[in-house]
DNA sequence: CTGAGTGCAAACAGTTTGCATTACT
DNA sequence: AGTAATGCAAACTGTTTGCACTCAG
């Protein structure tokens, strides 16, 4: 491991209400699913819904204990393979060796990031005609696509 | 980790002119960077320029092994560091767990991939409308952007 | 009351690193 | 000869798993 990441921390919180939107939503999944909504699976909803950006299984857990619950890292991972599997979260494979994960609104509409090769600052972009593209190329393919990543890298402001 | 997953092995090999051509080159780069010529090192460079699609750094010491070098896999690792910092290969961060690599060849012509969520196969694909798209974004981004990956997920033919 | 879900600790897999040895240049 | 590069093994990191305990339904 090499440095220190920007997690979305340091970015601006999302909207009160389409947090709690998120998180009420990804909450009804998990009980249609036929899943119980305890105490740990609940806090790890509500950090994901408090942030905007990609979080590690471990930044999670650390918020957690900050806030006084005693949630344990193997619950954490638990409740993240349940979210991915019912497409409540995107994860996001880094290169800085650790998985991320962020809320995936059930809306589709999404976003992609770009990672600074010096510092490691994650950002975000969004783009109709990426998309465009992307659903293009899908068509055209044999297999039948169901999602997508795009990662740009290179140098952010305050690196270049 | 899950499955086995498509490795390559089973693609048809590239041409003989390209993997070679692209071996040349990696080598002529590794020399000029100063760094010298080792008999693990080129190995190292063999083994991708002879597979058409992404390996992960076991694969590529178990096939120096069947090969009949002795090669450790720490050198395997280091091998590929540097041929990533010399922009030699591209890394691909994949969801089963180990980084693949595979040639980056000088010309910048380049392919995305697409994972099968059910039996892990990866096949490739081009896209200059893509490309396109990804220039755009890289444009209007405050990041100099260096590169970036694309992958897409979906069932293969056969999974569907 | 009963099993899904938890927490802990141990197990794992991929990757990195320290160090004595080897072998390019 | 001098030093970059190797090989081995031990260390590390992120993630998964076994198991006894807890608590939501």
């Amino acid at each position: 491991m090499r440095m220190a990441i920007a997690t979305g921390r340091t970015a601006p919180r999302p909207s009160g209400a389409r947090a709690a939107e998120w998180a009420e939503h990804a909450r009804a999944t998990i009980a249609a699913a036929g899943h119980r909504s305890s105490a740990p699976r609940t806090a790890v909803i509500d950090v994901l819904a408090g942030q905007r950006c990609v979080l590690s299984a471990r930044e999670i857990a650390d918020e957690l204990r900050d806030g006084g619950s005693n949630v344990g890292i193997a619950t954490v991972y638990r409740a993240l393979e349940l979210l991915d599997e019912l497409e409540l979260v995107h994860r996001l494979d880094t290169r800085e060796g650790s998985t991320r994960y962020e809320p995936a609104h059930p809306t589709g509409e999404h976003h992609h990031h770009i990672v600074c090769d010096r510092c490691g600052r994650v950002s975000q972009f969004e783009d109709p005609a990426l998309e465009g593209a992307i659903h293009a190329v899908a068509r055209r393919l044999d297999y039948e696509v169901g999602g997508h990543d795009v990662v740009l890298r290179g140098l952010c402001p305050r690196c270049g």
